[in-house]
DNA sequence: TGAGTATATGTCGGATGTGACATACGTGGC
DNA sequence: GCCACGTATGTCACATCCGACATATACTCA
């Protein structure tokens, strides 16, 4: 998180306990970069399992092969939509999906 | 689809039968839609679970009344990332977002 | 060796999403 | 009536994300 950021954050009164809110919001940020690692490898092994390049899939995604790669290296510049997106593109099960939060927990 | 966006899909030479292809994005793009919406639900019926108001929840998503009120509202300018945040920031659990994740299908 | 293919990384202009604000609408006390 | 609260909607400047391109690395096969 950026400094700026968190002096925003403390500058805006807090009503209750802030450490307590500020652990809050830092595993909510940890839970949601989990997700997208997660849903990143997800990505990576379905395409690889129905033989597709990453230009194939840059292709089907109406992107490019250099922003498939970002994906899969879980750039920051990347967004949950365009992972979710890449994902679907990239034909994933349900059971792709299901693994993917098994490794989460 | 903005006109515009499918008038470069045809450009961009298909390999495999195009139609099959486009249908298939169409049906990508319906999918990431319904989990949108799916979440959202997600938002508001954890929002209102825990008696938190818009803005309380704003206040713990360090965003607005208006954002949350959009988010809620299924706004087209509203991002995957920011919904989940929302969702985490309401307290939802890691399974809450998954089941709603595995609805995609 | 060199050509072909797959992947990674950096950059950039333009597109899209963001928080903040104003404001409107409804409801429930008082 | 008025006021406080919760919610909805529109706007806008600024931040972030995007596709596209160039380029680098690595591997394979002839």
């Amino acid at each position: 998180m950026k400094p700026t950021k968190m002096k925003r954050l403390r500058a805006a009164g807090w009503k209750t306990g802030s450490t307590a809110e500020f652990l809050g919001l830092s595993e909510a940020e940890a839970a949601l970069v989990e997700l997208k690692l997660a849903l990143v490898a997800a990505v990576r092994a379905t395409r690889q399992k129905r033989g597709l390049s990453q230009t194939d899939l840059a292709q089907r995604l109406r992107s490019s092969q250099s922003r498939v790669a970002k994906i899969e290296a879980g750039d920051a510049s990347v967004s949950l939509d365009l992972i979710v997106r890449a994902l679907l593109a990239a034909g994933a099960s349900r059971k792709d999906v299901e693994k993917a939060f098994v490794a989460i927990e």
